[in-house]
DNA sequence: AGGTGTGAACACTTTCACAGCA
DNA sequence: TGCTGTGAAAGTGTTCACACCT
């Protein structure tokens, strides 16, 4: 049913999605894909092949209603429901993770909280309890959880994965840097800030001299 | 001088240079495309046109030596040195990244800290006061700044970047959800972890049954 | 035999360019 | 005329397969 949709294109989606909510708290109106691209910082191509991909949205000589194409591109991100969402991991970056506004405003709620620290086990964070990791299985299923954010420390990452896995989770977004083991069927997404930085070394030690002189024609 | 190196090929190197030194770690010794791929999640011949861009840095029949070519990755990434970095925004996020230990290890060192917050300037964070946002072209001046890390909320990211542009900053890791316009030869990566979740939930809503029940041919 | 380095084949993504509808 | 939707062309990245060294 789906068709072959890159990665790139789904992360273009999610940029265009969030151009059309500010547009539509804006006003909303209609937009072309060449003022959509300017945006997102893409070309009007890339932004009407990413549609077609899933339909035809727009009106020849018209462009697209921002409201109806917000609405679409929502659904075919799957955010047109809510997610529940538990956080492995209640250090600094879970405990900034799960403060983030921009989660909840799309739909994914933390509904559950572990950790492996008995000093952290029992406390309170907003309306949720740190519960201890050992229960881990427990808790997903009696929070009826979809997708986990893991923020445990590198050593752990896997064998908590594995414990997740078997409970029946199959949407994990990992913070550990390490390249986790799953079956067919799950899908992982890393954020890998060290990596980022690595990245930006590498442009900045490299690419240095790369900027061309732009002459005008 | 540089080749044409991809972005995939740079995040795969990041992720090589880990898995070798935790191999250094364990004493080192040898190990060849195969064993690197696995450990890395890619293929043989993947690695082995990674590195191949670079220099020839195995031997045939053998493979690579562990701690050289650890070196030698580290110096194409540019982290045969130490890298400057200002915080801009100290919120939660920032809170996190400033604590985040694997930054320093990997010669990133935080060495200011700005927030646009009367009541965050002037409280000490570790070694460093939180100075104000106002003041950040003397700042990155004084402290001879590199890279910015900026984590402050997306209304305030733009203008932020323009003067951290003007005061000679080339390198930007943006956690702000907005594309960020800056002049050629600066160079800007994204962490975008609401991008990360939304294309979890499409892998969850689209690519469901796509597992194949793996027949053996 | 074992394993690298690499041109050539292949697969995938982006850009072009234009037919066709509003 | 204005702008979408889309095949075809161009460009980029990955995999194959093998010559070659140890």
């Amino acid at each position: 049913m789906s068709p072959k949709v890159s990665d790139s294109t789904i992360r273009r989606l999610s940029h265009y999605l969030r151009i059309l909510e500010a547009m539509e708290r804006r006003g909303g109106g209609t937009v072309s894909s060449t003022h959509l691209a300017e945006a997102a910082g893409t070309t009007a191509a890339q932004v009407r092949k990413d549609l077609s991909l899933f339909g035809s949205f727009g009106k020849r000589g018209l462009g697209y209603q921002v409201a109806d194409l917000a609405g679409r591109v929502r659904d075919i991100l799957g955010l047109d429901r809510g997610w529940r969402v538990a956080l492995v991991g209640a250090g600094r970056i879970g405990s900034a993770l799960f403060e983030y506004r921009d989660f909840r405003r799309r739909g994914f709620h933390i509904v559950a909280v572990l950790d492996r620290d008995p000093a952290k086990v029992g406390v309170r964070w907003g309306e949720v309890m740190v519960e201890d990791v050992e229960t881990v299985e427990a808790v997903l299923e009696r929070e009826a959880v979809e997708v986990v954010i893991l923020t445990v420390p590198a050593p752990a990452a896997q064998q908590i994965v594995d414990r997740v896995v078997g409970a029946g989770v199959r949407g994990i977004l990992n913070f550990a840097p390490i390249q986790l083991r799953t079956p067919p069927g799950v899908f992982v997404h890393d954020v890998n800030m060290v990596m980022e930085l690595e990245a930006l070394s590498f442009d900045l030690t490299n690419r240095d001299f790369d900027v061309e002189r732009s002459g005008e024609g």
